[in-house]
DNA sequence: TCTGGGGTCCTAGGACCC
DNA sequence: TCTGGGGTCCTAGGACCC
């Protein structure tokens, strides 16, 4: 039986959110900033129009947003991270396999299911119903296609926002009107490669040869064009394949010259990404710190360096990590630079008992080490830092900016909204 | 002066083995 | 003057995604 896909995304995603709890901005433009309020990743509808660009740096469009009052605000994750549940709630309940693809985005399998058109539009209208978002739907034998088919039906607002894209003539002239740039997978770099051989719309890759592809670019863009020509190379993956690596990394609120506030926002990164890994339920070996100044300003001297080490044994213990970040960081620091951003990495991850244990390491400690560590999450589930690490720092001066934050109006029952 | 954060996968090249 | 062949594993870097 030939597989049906369907793509669920959500429009303009933070900027729906933060209207949705402000019916005042129903009409008004909304952009979202990223850490620090300092680039635009997020726009709504009218900003799109006014064509003010993503990821554009806030102080080079200042006065776009004054010029037509543009209602900025600060990333609330735990607003869209809160809503984005909702609406993948209501497409767990409406589909019979979903794949949770993004915080904004998800595949359906829908294969086999009749009327596949006329489920999508149900499913929309209940996703809309049940959280204010609305999304776009795109139907076609492939995630690739049904990429296309969603592209589609955010472009040509006659569609109502749900594209069938599952014959093959209207695949085709479709793929005829779309730049190659928009086809998934194919970024910038490979577009401006494609384009100089002479590839310039998505039909121009689906009809090139796929051994050519391969040969000259790609098993993974080989794939695209077989995808795009309705052979499914993906599958959907509703299990959440467990991760590779954690990351957390932050730019500063403001540039850092002091060493020990260096070292102290370290230690929060270590922290945090280490309550990530337990709550994974894994454990890694490998921690990495790096560190770097700003990389804009030509005129100021730059230095950018990172270390890693290889842990004894894989763990989960925030005290191993910080204790392996301090020498790490010793050996990268150099004083007379302005650093703006450093983060931590943790690789190399084992699920607990099927690893390696460090023979100098008694049982008992890594009893008391999960228990410590089980206490500290519980402690911090009531609210992120209320318990810490000293090498944390109590009072950092180089928190992130976030000056336009709306409150947490679906997490925090201080936050919930008021109707009058 | 001011420019985000967190991921995955693939490939090429080097080290090493027999 | 002439110096093999076949393989694995690891890492860094580059591409992509949202």
């Amino acid at each position: 039986m030939d597989k049906v896909f369907a793509l669920v995304d959500c429009n303009n995603f933070y900027a729906s959110c933060e209207k949705l709890f402000r019916p005042d901005l129903k009409h008004t433009p909304v952009v979202v900033l990223s850490n620090n309020d300092g680039c635009v990743v997020a726009r709504s509808r009218e900003v799109k129009a006014l064509g003010l660009k993503m990821g554009a740096p806030v102080f080079q469009v200042r006065d776009l947003i004054e010029q037509h009052n543009i209602a900025c605000f600060s990333s609330n994750y735990a607003l869209y991270a809160d809503m984005s549940n909702r609406v993948m709630t209501v497409l767990e309940q409406e589909a019979p396999q979903v794949e949770i693809y993004s915080i904004d985005e998800a595949f359906l399998d829908l294969t086999g299911i009749d009327a596949v058109y006329d489920m999508a539009c149900q499913i929309k209208a209940k996703v809309d119903q049940y959280t204010g978002i609305r999304v776009g739907v795109g139907i076609a034998p492939t995630k690739t296609l049904a990429k296309l088919a969603n592209h589609a039906a955010k472009v040509y607002p006659a569609t109502g926002g749900v594209v069938d894209l599952t014959e093959r003539e209207r695949q085709r002239r479709l793929m005829a009107l779309v730049e190659i740039g928009e086809v998934w997978g194919v970024g910038r770099r490979l577009s401006k490669h494609l384009q100089a051989r002479g590839l310039h719309t998505a039909l121009d890759l689906a009809d090139a040869d796929p051994k050519m592809i391969r040969r000259e670019f790609s098993v993974v863009l080989e794939r695209t064009v077989r995808e795009l020509n309705g052979i499914s190379c993906l599958e959907l993956e509703s299990m959440a394949p467990t991760k590779q690596q954690i990351v957390c990394s932050r730019s500063f609120g403001e540039r850092i010259t002091q060493k020990n506030e260096l070292k102290e926002a370290l230690a929060k990164y270590v922290a945090r990404a280490a309550e990530k890994l337990r709550q994974e339920a894994c454990l890694a070996q490998v921690l990495q710190v790096f560190i770097r100044t700003g990389v804009f300003n030509p005129n100021e001297r730059h230095y950018s360096n990172s270390a890693s080490v290889k842990l004894s044994a894989p763990c989960d213990d925030t005290r191993a990590f910080l204790a392996a970040m301090e020498p790490l960081f010793e050996s990268i620091y150099r004083p007379g630079f302005r650093y703006a951003k450093a983060g931590v990495m943790l690789t190399d991850f084992y699920q607990p008992n099927t690893y390696q244990t460090d023979l100098f390491y008694p049982e008992e400690d890594r009893e008391r080490s999960k228990n410590l560590m089980g206490v500290l999450d519980k402690i911090n589930r009531q609210g992120r830092g209320h318990l810490f690490f000293a090498a944390q720092g109590v009072t950092p001066q180089w928190s992130m900016k976030r000056e336009f934050l709306s409150p947490a109006y679906t997490t925090n029952w201080n936050s919930l909204p008021k109707v009058y």
